[in-house]
DNA sequence: CCAAACAATTTTAAGCTTGAAATTTCTCCC
DNA sequence: GGGAGAAATTTCAAGCTTAAAATTGTTTGG
């Protein structure tokens, strides 16, 4: 899904007002938004795993299940944290079981349904947590840092549309 | 790296002129930008590749592969689809092999030097790639249907400047 | 010429990810 | 009470991904 440049010398077929002359069919200006989006995406989501690796040799998802947990003191069920990391049941197991041989979580079955596992942050990853959590942030921080704050409230916007977008697609599509 | 509605009940920060009351560090600001921007991309990508292996039995590396050879009607070098899907090499490795094994595309050792590898898509893979380019771009265009053409454009331009501010920031870094 | 440096690719080991099937536990209704 | 079905989680098989080491081939300076 990468490469954005892929239509850069293509003819720019963006004019404001012949959108009625355009080919049917024609989808080049959502497939270049596409793309540019996705582009930024994978160029922060990478550079952050490699920085996670190099200074804290840790992974993304393993900081983003720690993440969820730290906003919950009394610990998340594993199908909640799923369902929040918008990742797959079957992956939370495999990263709560590190997560647990490492000591920065813990994990209870619930008295009253043992079917369900409570995890949360120990002291001793709460503590790792926080420490990666300030550096992470100045990262973005400074990825993001040639985007003016005027700038980055319009984008917000405009993300929010496009978020919506995607969730009434997918909500018509089911 | 999920999860951006972990931020969705904080305090709204933005007030436009309040920059320098921030405290220092707050990086409220760009990591919310970030979520959004992330979770965008990644409501897009897995919906393409859901849909990908539903109608079409691929993966969205494969499609991606396929969708590099057909800008080079003479072939790629390996080393050159690696950089510009941007995965390591060893990576493509493993989905040359596969291509190949299906008849999608081939594969030439370069006479003048036997280092290197040139594939190039097969008459059978150009047509299953366009079959399955002009579904693909009919999807994107269903998920961002929603965004009127004036957003678009404002979109294309304010990841246009947030993509300078990440490749300045990588450059600064190496 | 030829050894050292360099280049392209593959291999390896480890981890992430998914969907589907299996397992365990609970709930609810007859 | 007991069994059907639902819910939470785990297991499984397959594929993707990476960094680092290894392999193979080429170039180049002495």
């Amino acid at each position: 899904m990468m490469g954005e440049d892929k239509f850069d010398t293509s003819p720019e077929w963006v004019d404001g007002e012949t959108k009625a002359l355009e080919a049917p069919g024609d989808h080049r200006a959502e497939l270049r938004l596409w793309l540019r989006l996705l582009t930024c995406s994978t160029l922060v989501e990478s550079e952050i795993r490699r920085r996670l690796r190099e200074e804290f040799d840790s992974t993304l998802p393993r900081f983003d299940l720690m993440a969820q947990l730290e906003r919950a003191p009394d610990g998340m069920v594993l199908g909640e944290v799923s369902k929040r990391m918008m990742v797959s049941p079957g992956n939370i197991t495999v990263l709560v079981e590190r997560l647990t041989e490492s000591g920065h979580i813990s994990r209870t079955t619930l008295p009253t349904d043992r079917r369900v596992q409570v995890i949360a942050l120990t002291p001793f990853g709460r503590a790792e947590f926080e420490k990666m959590a300030a550096t992470h942030a100045d990262w973005i921080s400074e990825l993001f840092a040639g985007v003016s704050p005027q700038d980055s409230s319009v984008l917000m916007d405009e993300l929010a549309k496009l978020k919506r977008s995607i969730i009434a697609a997918l909500a018509r599509n089911s």
